[in-house]
DNA sequence: ACGCACATCGGCAACGTTCCCGATAACGTT
DNA sequence: AACGTTATCGGGAACGTTGCCGATGTGCGT
């Protein structure tokens, strides 16, 4: 099982390499026996094409470079599972950078995926990304470039993502047609587009149902470990109290009802719980958790699916826009509905 | 933010690209002044070595590759980040490959691989892999290989797993001691080394207690969808009845809480149900789930390092081995201890 | 018969890097 | 003074592939 060159099917059959390579790629200027003889031998010998001088050359690596914060995140790891299939039934690979949320290593990332020549980049970025500098060098040296999930208004290219406005929208306003009232919110570091769309569609359904925002009930989270119960402290600290959680990630859903059982909290009697989650296990928690559904692989499958049409067709591909992806409100026991909803501060009963 | 090559600082500094190449190396023949320029060059250029071109050469291509069978899955998220993890610390990078389960599927990957010239490869057996042929051509090559958690007793390389034997040994013997008699083992396909310790564990904790092994408790999947839940309706149709469940995956152990709720099966007063798995919320589950955690992220990051000690230090690496990481009993709700274990039979009460 | 177009193929350079070898000078040895 | 050493560097090939240009041969028109 060796691996041969196409100077080895040159010498075998008394031709030259230029020969061979342009017979190999079917082009019209060789004779169709000789076209057929050198097929024949490379079928022979299992000729493999090179990928690593392909890329010297300067054409194509057929790789793809993807740069998330975390692969053990349930949301990414279900991304990258469509971003893989789509790029194997494309004959591409995946090369997978992992960012840690920083934006040191995102830079270093970028520039590593470059050096390994990658035909595209598929990038959601850290947290503590604002500047999008290192990108825009990318897209300049004409490297196509797709965003997904935590994507940058800054940049002119496609962008793949949730439907984040839409969803927190349904999520808010399902807490408040089941009565509740004082809804905070976790969320994550606030210049993130995701957090942006979260947030305004949370005060778009307070707004429309006559609720007034209140910045005391929003908490930023900062992907730190254990700092969940703190912000749960704090909220349940204030006058009058939250009576609903709305939390915009996995992390902090589950967080979140770690720290309710720990301070015996009852969900949904004291306080009701919703997440924005990607979690399969979302109807075996206990209780079984409400969830705003973000379609993972979906974002993953259509994000790759646009890099490499954009690898391929540079030309004529789909123009540049934003892609919204609808997510899928999915009502369980941790936000059970309340008949008949009973005024601020009343005893609620089950 | 172009990319500059060292032709580029031998075209600076009046030299040729071989003296640039060695000065850059730290090569005792070339002149320290010399040595100096180059340096100060190549920094001021923001010179950074191709890796391509160093694959081509036949040198290392700092890249190793990662086949799964499925990325989207707690055990292998979770392991694929121990990996990255380790890599970035030793300047390597992870290009990732998932089979699907298919044997086919992990043949072309290890071929993919191998086209990539990757320095190393870690692969976790697909369930459909019996034939080890493809690898063991892999290791002919003296491409170093390290296998994880689906190891093969075949190959003379080094392995890294999870204590199975222990595990299942301890999750057995926990489920006898706390008065289960008739207790059924859900797990996936039987030639998979996995499969088999873990079975050993449980038919060794069986005989330590003087209880019988029933072939018929035995269940082994196949990954297909929605295969679980006739499993669990074929066992507990069995005389007698199952009392507890022990399950061998992640996948399983969700699927079995699942079904078993579906069939308002009480846990753990019907049947007490312990998995083998990585899930991070066990404990949120309803009920909370007991487990045999195994350190997903551990494993990957003991398999990282022996194969990177490998790649660097082909000579004196530790010697071929089994790396067994110890796996941990977790005692939840759902496997809850019972006071006076009663008669096999009798009415059971909580 | 001459030239010309066409068909078919080979030679060479290039991508970025390393390595083997040879070249040049300065210096010391006998 | 002739030669060997040592230090320092350049030239060229090689890794596998493609693309440009040129070479060769064949057949045709005039």
């Amino acid at each position: 099982m060796e691996t041969f060159t196409i100077k080895d099917i040159a010498r075998e059959l008394n031709l030259s390499t230029s020969t061979v390579s342009r017979a190999l790629r079917g082009s019209y200027e060789i004779n169709p026996e000789t076209k057929r003889l050198v097929m024949e031998c490379a079928e022979r010998l299992n000729y493999r094409p090179n990928p690593i001088a392909l890329s010297l050359k300067g054409s194509s690596s057929r790789a793809i470079g993807v740069i998330v914060p975390q692969i053990a995140n349930y949301f990414f790891s279900q991304a990258i599972n469509g971003i893989e299939a789509i790029a194997y039934n494309r004959g591409y690979h995946v090369i997978i950078f992992q960012s840690q949320e920083s934006y040191e290593r995102e830079m270093a990332n970028v520039n590593q995926a470059m050096s390994r020549k990658v035909d595209g980049l598929l990038i959601s970025l850290s947290s503590e990304t604002s500047d999008v500098a290192h990108l825009r060098d990318v897209i300049d040296k004409n490297v196509p470039v797709v965003l997904f999930d935590r994507v940058s208004a800054e940049l002119n290219v496609t962008q793949v993502v949730a439907d984040n406005f839409g969803g927190a929208f349904a999520a808010t306003e399902h807490l408040i047609l089941s009565g509740r009232r004082r809804i905070a919110h976790l969320t994550i570091q606030p210049w993130l587009s995701i957090t942006q769309e979260r947030l305004a569609g949370y005060r778009a359904a307070l707004e429309k149902h006559g609720l007034e925002f209140d910045e005391n009930l929003i908490r930023y989270g900062t992907f730190g470990p254990d700092e969940v119960g703190p912000m749960v402290d704090e909220l349940m600290a204030l006058d009058p109290i939250p009576d609903a959680f709305f939390t915009a990630s996995d992390r902090l859903a589950v967080g979140c009802l770690k720290a309710l059982h720990q301070r015996q909290l009852a969900i949904p009697e004291d306080v009701s719980l919703i997440g924005f989650t990607n979690l399969n296990v979302a109807d075996l928690l206990s209780p079984s958790l409400s969830t705003v559904v973000q379609p993972a692989q979906e974002i993953g499958q259509v994000a790759a699916e646009r890099l490499i049409d954009l690898i391929e067709n540079k030309q004529r591909a789909k123009p540049v826009d934003t892609v919204k992806i609808p997510t899928e409100l999915v009502v369980r026991d941790s936000t059970n509905f309340v008949e008949h909803a009973e005024p601020l501060g009343a005893a609620r009963t089950l």
